[in-house]
DNA sequence: GCCCTGGTAATGTGATCACGAACCGGGCAT
DNA sequence: ATGCCCGGTTCGTGATCACATTACCAGGGC
């Protein structure tokens, strides 16, 4: 019973409780409970408890007043750090990426990205920033950067809900246009052009976040 | 007994194990078990498991083959993408606290460097360490950038155990004139100087330890 | 009508137990 | 002598139970 399909029980909710945060399927502000999340799964409050814990360390969820948890509700000047450190991290991630990258990641990541245009047409939220990670995951893997890509993961956990939720503000502005410029710099080789490429993606992505919510 | 001193047995257990293992004081590469863990602190295995899961979730302890967890022994590649990350995120965070440094600060700053001066002439590795993470972290707090100062604290965490066990070779290679250099430029408020003096200091923290260890 | 107070339900915390897997040792067969 | 098997020990995993704390709600007093 100790390990049913492939790994511990609570391997597994982590898993997928951190990959609907992340695309932003539990809404900010929403509570969860470790009986929920145990009784969901089914099974006992132990690895649901470790589940929530992995996420808390994360930043993922923060405690409530009475030890409860909840999807941050991010304020406006978290967002603006993470935003930065997006922009540090990310371009640093592509720039290391870019001499490994060969014409069949070239192809994979423009396929990911009409899959982010056409989830941007049909106002699918949920799928535009799933394919969105999906077009930066891709390409930071081949950075080999492990340290870096896990780091810039946790900054993903935490920005996910408030994205998804913040989704419509930022909808039909060019989405896709920073990403085709990333691609076209990855063919000539040209790292200053992508680096600059993934910076402003990154940074227009938070543009439409950050400040709306400057009050809290 | 649900609260004995202040918060939740496995905060505490978490929080002292983490400053530990920041600190050094837990070799790389020792292995850890949560019953001893339980035994130690005088508690059931519960607290200690979360207290484990929730460091392993900040990279400070690795899983081994049999779900065992160690203090990892990190390669000179994960190494020099954990200097990177610093290069990149602690540059930015002394450029946020620069405007709000005021003369108190750069005195409490200078306090720290000379008690690491003076460990570095005692040869105190873990003393060493313990005053440069001070320093650091007394600077980046004025930055009021909590989320990004997580980030690198969590660097830290990883970087700990193997900078204080390789600390004999960067000792007495003028390990606190970087720090005076940035002390100078937040006299003159010249934010150029100083990021380039944090970006100096930690990079050549890390030349010291990347590459000695390169075969694993 | 409003606020305070008491009780009940829900939830987190931690201890204990049972189970299974991995490691380590000695003993036996070849 | 060496390789292999088999037993015990150690340890992680997960379930269940007991307890403390907190939130929520209803009822009564001012």
């Amino acid at each position: 019973m100790t390990v049913p399909a492939n790994r511990a029980a609570h391997d597994r909710i982590f898993r997928i409780l951190r990959s609907e945060i992340m695309q932003g399927e539990i809404a900010p502000g929403c509570a969860l409970t470790i009986r929920g999340i145990a009784e969901r799964f089914g099974v006992s409050m132990t690895p649901a408890r470790e589940a929530v814990r992995r996420l808390g360390a994360e930043g993922a969820l923060t405690p409530n007043k009475a030890g409860r948890v909840t999807v941050p509700q991010l304020s406006g000047r978290r967002i603006e750090e993470l935003a930065a450190i997006r922009a540090l991290l990310e371009p640093e991630l592509a720039g290391r990426a870019r001499p490994r990258a060969h014409m069949a990641l070239i192809k994979r990541l423009a396929q990911i990205n009409a899959t982010c245009e056409q989830a941007n047409v049909q106002n699918d939220a949920a799928g535009y920033v799933r394919a969105n990670l999906e077009f930066h995951h891709t390409l930071y893997l081949r950075a080999q950067a492990p340290a870096i890509l896990a780091l810039v993961e946790t900054v993903w956990l935490q920005l996910g809900p408030t994205m998804c939720a913040s989704y419509a503000r930022l909808q039909g502005a060019g989405a896709t246009a920073h990403h085709r410029k990333a691609i076209a710099a990855l063919k000539t080789g040209d790292e200053a052009v992508l680096k600059e490429a993934i910076r402003a993606d990154v940074t227009r992505d938070l543009h439409g976040l950050d400040g709306h919510r400057a009050g809290f």
